[in-house]
DNA sequence: ATTGCTGCAAACGATTTGCATGAGG
DNA sequence: CCTCATGCAAATCGTTTGCAGCAAT
């Protein structure tokens, strides 16, 4: 339940590392932090990550580059990041934390098995739109939004279909 | 943080009350439970109350009842309310479970205040649509969604900018 | 030098569970 | 009677915090 799809493809730029690095820095500057080897081990390994992981899974990526860094540190850090608009928490809503990063990613959702916890990632433009003009009808200034769809994914399905044969 | 309105308005009839004790009876014997005074009380409180409420404000309230109730039985009740499909959660990411019941109610979605907590509730018809088409694209059984908005209220946006005027 | 960062262990808060007792059918 | 429901206290689980030592500027 831990290893994830690392991405060495040209949709994930060599360059995005750097990009993240500059945008980290100058964020850490501006508040007043410091850079450490951690959070530059913690970025380099979280920006190869497609999806959304939990801290422990991270956790447990991250400890391969460096087994010293502590589970504190990554959420932490992860925190850090949001705040520096380089990750993004997923509410998937089944008590773990989870992040994505946004870097040159387009606003997206999620559609999630509640048998096998899989997920898919759609968009929808109108989303958005929704947002917006619920946000200016009730006078809120809105910063984001979240939206889930919950069911049962194909192969669960089937799964599900075999094991109530008999039950029937 | 706990007095809610209690709703003696037309549009929450006498009968609801009626209805939700045969739903939820129906369902206790299809589940071999049974039926408790306890349950009865947290079910009429419960449906008196608008809007979402945490199980804390809901013990609250329920102990004015009956102030014998304890806190783990409003949990495992309300848990059996959803089973039931009496009672919805509400997703409002805030680390506390919140309910609110489900009988009679136009599906509908929350904007959230994420200075003061407070939360407007809207329609959507787009949104259901946006369930049913994606499912269908990538095969899922859908069963439910999740949305809701995060931004800052009227009140709280004039709040803010009085306290800013110093700092600026 | 000063201040922020780290890792550990302990604290935390919401929720769940084990268990002896009480109530419902 | 047998089974389920209850209330309490203890356990759990993800997350946060306090703190002493280390690292960055």
């Amino acid at each position: 339940m831990v290893e994830k799809r690392v991405d060495d493809r040209p949709d994930a730029p060599r360059n995005m590392l750097t990009e993240a690095q500059h945008i980290l820095q100058d964020r850490l500057i501006q508040l007043g932090l410091k850079r450490s080897s951690q959070r530059d081990t913690i970025l380099r390994v979280f920006l190869k990550v497609r999806d959304h992981l939990s801290i422990e899974e991270l956790h447990t990526l991250i400890k391969k580059q460096d087994a010293a860094i502590g589970y504190t540190t990554v959420y932490r850090t992860l925190k850090l990041f949001v705040q520096c608009g380089l990750a993004a928490e997923v509410e998937f809503h089944d008590g773990v934390a989870r992040y994505e990063h946004c870097l040159n990613r387009r606003s997206h959702h999620h559609m999630i098995c509640t048998v096998c916890g899989d997920s898919v990632e759609f968009f929808s433009r109108e989303i958005d739109e929704i947002e917006r003009s619920i946000g200016k009808r009730f006078h809120y200034v809105t910063t984001r939004h979240s939206f889930q769809i919950y069911g049962t994914c194909e192969a669960c399905q089937r799964k599900l279909k075999n094991t109530a044969t008999k039950a029937q």
